[in-house]
RNA sequence: GCGCGUGUAGCUCAGAUGGUUAGAGCGCCACAUUGACAUUGUGGAGGUCCCAGGUUCGAUUCCUGGCACGCGCACCA
């Protein structure tokens, strides 16, 4: 017997040998299962991205999960003869990681980015990106995750950036990608716009102030943003304001001297809240906003980039908006027109990356439109008819509704509808510098979109001299970084090139991702999929939920809770880390972890490398072709294991990975281990050579099929005991055809 | 306001399409054990399955309502 059995299993050893013993065959890319024979040329293909890890900091629980649950799929795949491929890669996630080197930046140097301007910045983004990037790699790895590395991709290289330039032109030439005056979210912070998604709203207490507006009572939480207000909304049935007439105008004193006010009567009011009337702000409020251009009311600015007061509001130009606040409401309260003030509990827009207060402005961006029809040319989609007429926001809810795409677990496919109920057009140019560029240029008043520079008078995409004129100078902005990653699962497939990957592996089988990215991530890639292909992305949608600590309480650097997974695998081995967090964790729910969970798969590992010792050395190494003649107690084991793999084959199947786990550490542990070894110890000593060989022979047959069962779950150790009892004649157990029929 | 989810043992959680005595891990109690096992085994205590109605021969499971907690979206004049 092999001497490393005569001591307790150290994951610390093993692993890291094991993984290079992995990626050293070659078998994490598909092909060379063909080449070698392991899956005939035309096995069915299985194929998954990998939802790109953000080059931004380390691998926590969540990627943990996230590597685990499509790890277990991807090894089950491929033990089944599936042309199994895992695609990974990493993502730039331009906003998150810009202003994170920007912090540390501004921290050890005092500088902002103006101060070392675009290329500078781009280079140390760009090193602290690869830096990042290499952490994460190495770690993923850590986790066993059996990803083909040799097709790594990453959202901001080259071949992607031409998906990127290419879709945009498509969108841009069919009218889908347009340029306007529009009000979006800015982010005084970053100095940046940034979509609805990426607003995180925070309960704040603040005020509701009640003013005399001329004839009327209007309440606000902003005083700061009334200077240039110059009508007066209400409901047209509203009893209250019978007398006054859709256009009536009426003169008022105001903040800053006498004002000329215009009735506007509109449904959009509710009459139940505050007095039933509002002055509008177009220039800083969404509502106001529609209600100005549907009316062609006036738009004035009032709030500078900076969340400072703009010089036309006397007084108060430069001041912050919180201190102009104050200041307002004393002049106001000095004035007489105060008439009362009330607690109030209001939700705070705050930009997600950087803390920031939104600021809604009218500004010159990008968007996509949600709502425009357009002609698809080719559709897979059932229900759209190829060259037939439809929008973005009905591929989005067409392929979910009809079933082209199923959910995981299926109640959040509601939520999804929902989304896409209140969806509107999505703002996706970003003022900052790391990212893909907008492929527009302009000269004079013209724009040029295309994926390269225009020809005539050469390049100017890095000319920043804005007053130079005769040239043609790029889009300063960038865009969000959900643009990129929409076009993932075909972009790294070789799109927009007709590739043998992209033919073989598209659309991919599953997506599996946290629940928490299904509106920024899921529902994108549906859209840009249906817009660029004509098709679904994946078939399956599986979302996994939070991990939480032992209190239920999410893991962050603030409270310091936070379960780091490398020192778990360096502690406890990468293989408890991962029963511990598919153990219990059903998908769509948070699930908990904690040290004391994690030690408990340590030994559930220790338990399967000593029944592995006990098998081994009594003998039980089979050439699994072989046969024996079975006495009966032994056939009845064997049979029921068959019973337990067909559960465990079917649990996978529906995505019950919890439950599967569950089954085989049970069968291991309190079956194998407790009944069928402690029973098959006297038999081993029976002097009838007929029942010893039988029992050797079912105790191996028992063996093997645990290890593989237990080979997606528990990949090293099962892996090592297989080479360990075979010293390598029998090739990985990574390759070995799962048990079932 | 609209929508979604959760509530099962001391703790953390499984229990798909209703059906014997409701399960696991950890913890607790008793006993055994130099054992293939540093990390073992056997047995045990512990449950109004949130509450109230309803459907049913039968409800932890399905329906209605309520309570508690969590989450998403919207509003935020």
């Amino acid at each position: 017997m092999d001497e490393k059995f005569l001591k307790p299993y150290s994951p610390k050893d093993v692993e890291k040998n094991i993984y290079q013993l992995w990626e050293k065959s070659g078998y994490f890319t598909p092909e060379n299962l063909v080449k070698d024979k392991i899956i005939p040329e035309n096995a069915p293909k299985f194929s998954i991205v990998m939802p790109p890890p953000n080059v931004t900091g380390v691998l926590h629980m969540g990627h943990a999960l996230m590597l685990t649950i499509e790890d277990i799929i991807v090894r089950y795949k491929r033990m089944q003869g599936f042309k199994t491929l895992w695609l990974p890669g990493t993502d730039h996630a331009a906003i998150a990681t810009q202003s994170k080197v920007e912090k540390e930046i501004s921290k050890k140097e005092g500088k902002s980015r103006y101060d070392l301007g675009r290329e500078e910045l781009l280079k140390r983004v760009n090193q602290f990106a690869k830096e990042s990037h290499d952490t994460i790699i190495s770690q993923t790895k850590i986790m066993g995750s059996s990803a083909d590395w040799s097709r790594e991709a990453f959202t901001l290289d080259e071949t992607r950036n031409r998906a990127v330039k290419t879709i945009f032109k498509k969108m841009y030439d069919d009218g889908l990608i347009y340029r306007g005056h529009r009000i979006v979210n800015w982010d005084p912070k970053g100095q940046t716009t940034i979509s609805d998604d990426e607003i995180v709203y925070k309960e704040e207490k603040a005020t509701w102030y009640t003013f005399k507006y001329g004839p009327f009572e209007i309440g606000t939480t902003r005083p700061e943003t009334k200077f240039g207000d110059k009508y007066v909304v209400m409901h047209p049935d509203d009893q209250r304001y019978a007398k006054y007439k859709n256009g009536d105008t009426f003169e008022l004193e105001w903040i800053n001297g006498k004002t000329k006010a215009t009735v506007v009567k509109d449904g959009v009011m509710d009459m139940e809240t505050g007095t039933g009337v509002m002055t509008i702000t177009p220039w800083h409020s969404a509502v106001d906003f529609d209600l100005a251009e549907r009316y062609g009311l006036d738009k004035e600015q009032i709030i500078d980039k900076n969340g400072r007061m703009l010089p036309h509001t006397g007084e108060f130009a430069g001041m912050k908006i919180a201190d102009a606040r104050l200041k307002i409401v004393e002049k106001l309260r000095e004035k007489g027109l105060l008439i009362k003030e009330e607690p109030y509990t209001l939700n705070l827009a705050t930009a997600e990356r950087t803390g920031g207060i939104i600021e809604p402005q009218i500004m010159n961006q990008w968007f996509v439109s949600v709502n425009k029809e357009f002609v698809l040319p080719e559709s897979k989609i059932d229900g759209i008819k190829s060259g037939s007429k439809t929008t973005l926001k009905e591929i989005m809810r067409k392929v979910v509704s009809n079933g082209q795409i199923k959910i995981i677990p299926d109640y959040f496919e509601k939520t999804y509808f929902h989304w896409i109920d209140n969806l509107r057009d999505w703002c996706i140019s970003r003022q900052i510098w790391y990212g893909h560029r907008i492929p527009v240029w302009y000269k004079d008043d013209k724009v040029f979109c295309d994926t390269e520079a225009p020809k005539e008078e050469g390049p100017a995409s890095n000319n920043t001299d804005k007053t130079a004129s005769g040239k043609w100078l790029q889009d300063e902005d960038t865009l969000d970084t959900w643009f990129s990653s929409g076009l993932w699962t075909f972009s790294t497939l070789g799109w927009p090139e007709k590739t043998k990957d992209l033919e073989v592996y598209h659309p991919t089988d599953l997506l599996e991702t946290g629940y928490e990215i299904l509106f920024f991530w899921i529902a994108r890639m549906i859209m840009m999929t249906g817009y660029a292909l004509g098709d679904i992305p994946f078939k399956t949608v599986y979302l996994h939920g939070t991990v939480r600590d032992g209190q239920g309480r999410k893991m962050s650097k603030s409270l310091g809770n936070g379960i780091d997974p490398i020192d778990v695998s360096e502690k406890y081995g990468a293989d408890a880390g991962r029963m511990s967090l598919i153990y219990g964790t059903a998908a769509g729910t948070d699930s908990k972890i904690s040290e004391d969970k994690i030690r408990g798969y340590k030994f559930f590992c220790n338990k399967l490398w000593n029944i592995a010792r006990f098998v081994v050395s009594s003998g039980g190494i089979i050439n699994e072709n072989s046969s024996t003649n079975l006495i009966e107690a032994d056939k009845i084991i064997l049979d029921d294991l068959q019973k337990v793999v067909v559960d465990i084959t079917k649990q996978i199947d529906d995505y019950r990975l919890h439950l599967a786990a569950e089954n085989a550490y049970q069968y291991v542990w309190h079956t194998f281990a407790d009944k069928i070894i402690e029973e098959a110890k006297p038999r081993l000593k029976s002097p009838d050579q007929v029942t010893v060989e039988s029992t050797k022979f079912m105790l191996g047959k028992v063996l093997v099929t645990c290890l593989k069962l237990l080979h997606p779950f528990t990949p090293f150790v099962s892996e090592e005991i297989w080479q360990t009892m075979y010293g390598g004649s029998k090739g990985l157990l990574m390759v070995q055809k799962w048990p079932a029929k």
